[in-house]
DNA sequence: GATGAATGAGTGTTCATTCAT
DNA sequence: GATGAATGAACACTCATTCAT
């Protein structure tokens, strides 16, 4: 008898060999692939083990389950994203204001233009699940950072760099989502820094 | 979704009698409060047709399929939030900027209060088909309309409107979503006003 | 999505109608049929579904799940063997105590004869759930009755009437799960009530 | 049970060196503690092998399936049992009837004390397959041996040291699998007694 | 117009077993 | 001898949808 019910905690192999580490990524590659190609609806295990071209044990030896495996590629692409940001922001004290607001405006968008099907697929699957907001909070400490370090920026309260953050994510999230057409417009560029460059005027202004 | 057997396309039925004008309100409101109770994952046409006290077959005489339902509840939502919105920004002229601005976000978060996780699911539903920039086209509209009519107000390019709304929405929703505590505070709502008026204010200033 | 581990409680319908009523009785002979001819191995519900001649979601809409469906079956042969066994000791005082033991163990045994590999099979599930027990209990009220009502009959303790009755259906269990040439012979049915006429005795012997 | 691409007969390594035989009673050890554990559900082949602190694949050299680990256990309970009965039946003359009843019925009864989990789940196991008859044949043999050897005591036919020992391993058995809170009393020993004595009496008387 | 019993393709997941290293 | 990554057939169960009554 398959025994679907029991809610017993099943420990997942943690990888050490190198053909183990290849499965992996390779079942990570194929999810992204499927995500991708038919958005959330065609994401089921079977599928990815195929497209990975492993077996379906295979994967479940490595993901507890199809939300696991969501989450790890979520992880993953933050992770890439974090990094990229970090860099963009690291010689803060050489940049202006604008510029450090276009360079991380740029990384962010730059993250969303490949794969937008899987990003999109992706964002819906993660924030139905409950754990958005912890993938989400390196980024209000980025956006936060942004204001700060240089010399004519303020300091932001905790509803200020939520809103400076999310608005932000929610301006390009939508763009993805809604697959405008004007996505990867300078335009579209243009009105972000402004939006992020104007809210922290104002900020700044009134405090 | 299992697949009928036969994809005849079949004609709803239109309500024109009382007692069927009645069916679907019962339908649409056992579907909004099953969705509010337990999201999307419990949002089964069997589940809405008993919630609703109707048999399942009374459920697809009305709406086509699954998603049928889904839109017309979001339409619905959509409809109520904007004639708000509309009601607010009626008198143009008797108001300054940030009164406008003010009352309009007040209105979108008045309607984020209840039902919050009917909207969560909804709102996940609809981009997940992709008739999500058809509902929102009027709040883009909406929210154009804040910059024009007054006398110091600019018009918004495409890319602005659409910045300018969905930076609003995501702020919002993600304070839905994320289930902030600061979600009904004073301060929460004063940051998304400086944010709108910021933004509008710099594009004022550039053009 | 299929959601197998969610714990959701959910309610399978009650057959109303005629249809129903007819379906439910097909899908419990088909099931007998199914663990009469493979035993428990070969139950599964997909084969039990053919097998009625109904889909595997009409059996879903009845039984809650496979072990319902298994517990199901048991409880319908315990009562039709109770009913037998309650009809033979109706009339007490009329027979003697050996003729009232050997009408019990008869009954028993008669109960056991058809369908043996479907009995074996669910004796086995269900011991392997809880219900064991309870489906027991009315045995061993029964047994005990076996002593009482005669003018020279002893009363039994607790630990007896379940020494007695559990000794009685051990051996008839035994001999039905490792299929015993002997099971229908007359020289296995007189040393069954050999057993309860002895035991019976020496209980009146020594109180 | 997922069936094997090729099922081609392997012969299994019989172990000759220290190290392997140390290795097999490692299995045994850890499929026990299982089964004492989490019952036949939890009686993996994969968690076995974890538990004994050896590769699934060493399983494998030892033991040719999942049926005939629980095959070896099963032997080896029943053996260490039998070799208990037969040391309290050894001084044969010296008793009377009555102490080498109790004798026996008090072994069983604590062999049957530690784990009653995995004893529970061997039981089902065992006679889920079809070897249940081979493994009860010793205890047959000894029951028979309780009338005999004594000057009083008569000689059993088939069917009634089938009777005898079925019946008293159910009562045993059934104490066990239904948890009975008398199971360890004094009361409870003293009926099973009571049911061997009366029983032997009987034969004697008739025969 | 309404009912609700019936359908069945499709999904996530398990676990005995193999075999290259 | 030992390892453990990989396999995949098999299973329980769901739910959108239809249609005879």
């Amino acid at each position: 008898m398959a025994k679907p019910r029991q809610p017993v905690e099943v420990k997942r192999r943690i990888p050490r060999q190198e053909r183990a580490e290849w499965t992996v990524q390779a079942i990570m590659e194929g999810a992204a692939q499927i995500l991708e190609d038919g958005g959330l609806a065609a994401f089921t295990t079977n599928a990815v083990a195929e497209r990975a071209g492993v077996s379906i044990g295979t994967l479940y030896q490595y993901f507890a389950d199809k939300n696991a495996l969501l989450v790890a590629i979520a992880r993953r692409e933050v992770a890439a994203t974090l990094t990229a940001v970090g860099r963009v922001l690291q010689n803060k004290g050489e940049m202006t204001m604008e510029e450090r607001a276009r360079g991380m405006v740029r990384v962010i968008l730059n993250a969303f233009r490949g794969r937008q099907r899987a990003r999109k697929a992706m964002v819906q699957a993660i924030f139905a699940q409950g754990i958005g907001t912890e993938l989400m909070s390196p980024v209000v400490a980025f956006t936060a950072a942004l204001g700060t370090g240089a010399a004519d920026a303020p300091a932001l309260s905790r509803e200020q760099a939520f809103v400076l953050s999310r608005a932000l994510m929610g301006a390009i999230r939508a763009a993805v989502i809604e697959e405008q057409p004007f996505f990867k417009s300078r335009a579209f560029e243009d009105e972000l820094v402004r939006l992020v460059l104007a809210y922290l005027g104002a900020i700044k202004a009134s405090g």
